[in-house]
DNA sequence: AGAAGGCCCTGCGTGC
DNA sequence: TGCACGCAGGGCCTTC
């Protein structure tokens, strides 16, 4: 979002144009209409949805999904062929093209008039926000009271805490040292203390890193984020565990799947 | 009512 | 080299 601002905020959007009549749901009638002509003032995120905020009081929530990235180009460097998976673009009065490419089609763009955004179906349920001061471990403890399903789950959720995705669940677990398969209802008291400020870290840490790279996100500048080589546990199943090195009772970082998603984590650390 | 699984879609790596 | 299969930063919707 950050890099999409640097292009974007300030500038007159020319043109938009939509090239199919749907990404996960059909594209808003008149988004285009509302683009043209229309200056871009400023941009906020809440949980995974940025939101563009335009001049005549409406917004654009965007939704990058899995495989979703908004690519930044001047006009005049576009290749002649048509960008493959391109569903949507716009142009500013400056010669700059911003398409959002997203192959599997996870990804949403939609309208909500700006007054109003946080009431907008897709963001009115959603949980706290993890990285304001009100995220506690007194309001982690309340929202996973009573819950019988596994923290990697709850955290999941996006009704107990906004835009925590796969990656960073396993990550804030490790540094936690809380199994993804324990209750989430008996996180609470020490575990919610040491389990927030992980959730923090790990988040800070990896939008200083860039965010993380596999293999389709990637900046508005084609850029990529580096958060990957970081990871401790994600993706390393097989690998020591960092933190019990040479323990003979540490079989190094497990990968289980819960609820459909792969989980890495080390059992002997994490309880 | 809360929890689990299916499903939307394309692309890529692996193994036969 | 070709093909089938499994898996991937998400989340809504249906079913149990």
């Amino acid at each position: 979002m950050r890099g999409l601002a640097a292009v974007l905020e300030g500038r007159v959007i020319r043109a938009a144009s939509i090239s199919r009549p749907a990404m996960r749901w059909p594209f808003p009638e008149g988004l285009a209409a509302r683009l043209a002509g229309a200056s871009v003032e400023g941009f906020r995120r809440r949980a995974k949805y940025m939101l563009m905020r335009l001049s005549g009081g409406d917004s654009v929530l965007i939704h990058l999904g899995m495989s979703g990235r908004m690519v930044a180009r001047r006009v005049e460097d576009l290749p002649n062929e048509p960008i493959a998976h391109e569903h949507f673009a716009m142009e500013t009065e400056e010669g700059i093209r911003v398409g959002f490419v997203d192959p599997r089609r996870f990804g949403s763009v939609d309208l909500v008039r700006t007054a109003s955004e946080d009431q907008h179906r897709l963001l009115a349920g959603l949980g706290p926000e993890p990285l304001e001061e009100a995220f506690t471990p007194a309001l982690l403890s309340v929202a996973l009271a009573g819950k019988q399903t596994p923290i990697k789950a709850a955290l999941l959720d996006q009704k107990v805490v906004a835009g925590l995705g796969n990656i960073y669940v396993s990550e804030a677990l490790y540094r936690a040292r809380i199994s993804p398969r324990r209750v989430a209802a008996s996180v609470a008291g020490a575990r919610t203390v040491r389990l927030v400020p992980a959730i923090k870290a790990v988040l800070e840490e990896s939008i200083a890193a860039g965010g993380s790279s596999l293999r389709d996100y990637v900046h508005a500048d084609g850029g990529i984020g580096f958060f990957q080589e970081r990871f401790r546990v994600y993706d390393r199943e097989g690998l020591p565990c960092e933190a019990c090195p040479g323990l003979p009772a540490c079989e190094g970082i497990k990968r289980i799947v819960q609820s459909g998603r792969a989980s890495f984590y080390c059992p002997r650390l994490q309880r």
